[in-house]
DNA sequence: CCGGATGTTCACCT
DNA sequence: GAGGTGAACATCCG
């Protein structure tokens, strides 16, 4: 199942894994569901059901597979299904899974398959867990999402930055899903490196020049991973270590804690 | 054996 | 109200 030496460190879903995802499910679309199996209620948000999902599933089929940061939204005429991957989810069409390989779950399991629909002509989509961190939402609030990484504006990194004071960590908000989507740890570490920004920055202290710098390296950061395979293939990966040095300046590394999440930072080229 | 891990949600603090 | 912290989820890895 996987060609990656072993201890490297695996795909986990942020943005560019859930965006692989939806082109996986482009290939269940416009296939008629014959039947739904939930191997475990776990997964299910309210108010959905098994019985509820059979309801609005079967006999219908899925016209589009969208994303808004990391949540996978596959509509029908009349739902839509939401998709959250939590740690270590991934999505499973016809039997290819969306990764090649999970972190704490090399390879796939039959007994982490916790929800499941059977197509009219025998194929199958499923999503894979190990951890059960992963969700599935009927009619998600797509609203409380903002704007998606790969796309924000300028304008739209203003306002999300925005505070009355100088607001939170930098990369706390970057890890805010309700500000910009689709920014999970690894990716919110190599976009700060690569555009010269201490994560403990005060978020709406940035300077025009900056908050238009932020911008453009989370554009470009994400189209570079997306390119070499993942969230885990930045150039700060290797060094996520007590004695890591940053690649550009060869300065040992500082490790924090910004928005709950462990942190790596250049403390000599970031400020 | 223990601590930590790339996500999300929630209860509980300050 | 705004942020932060720790727990929970379950598994693997060093």
């Amino acid at each position: 199942m996987t060609d990656r030496p072993s201890g490297t460190v695996a795909d986990v879903p942020e943005l560019l894994e859930v965006e692989r995802y939806r082109r996986l499910a482009e290939a269940g679309l416009d296939r008629f569901i014959a039947e739904v199996t939930v191997d475990d209620p776990h997964c299910l948000t309210a108010p959905a059901t098994p019985a509820v999902l059979r309801a609005v599933l079967v006999g219908r089929r899925f016209l589009a597979a969208r994303r808004r940061g990391k949540l996978l939204l596959l509509d029908t005429a009349d739902v839509t299904l939401g998709v959250r991957f939590g740690m270590t989810g991934t999505l499973v069409v016809d039997d290819r899974p969306g990764v090649d390989d999970l972190l704490y779950a090399p390879g796939l399991d039959a007994r982490w398959i916790r929800w499941r629909l059977r197509f009219a002509d025998g194929g199958e989509m499923a999503l894979h867990d190990p951890r059960r961190l992963a969700r599935v939402v009927l009619g998600p609030q797509e609203g409380v999402l903002g704007p998606d990484a790969l796309t924000v504006t300028v304008g739209q990194l203003r306002a999300a930055l925005a505070a009355r004071g100088p607001g939170p960590p930098l990369k706390a908000r970057l890890l805010d899903q309700s500000r910009v989507a689709g920014i999970g740890n690894l990716l919110a570490d190599e976009i700060l490196w690569r555009a010269g920004l201490a994560p403990g920055r005060p978020c709406a202290t940035l300077t025009d020049a900056e908050l238009r710098r932020l911008q453009r390296h989370l554009r470009t950061t994400l189209e570079e991973l997306a390119l070499r395979g993942g969230s885990h293939t930045g150039d700060l990966m290797a060094e996520r270590h007590v004695g890591g040095r940053c690649p550009r300046d060869g300065a040992e590394l500082a490790r924090g804690t910004f928005g709950g999440r462990t942190t790596w930072w250049c403390p000599a080229h970031q400020r």
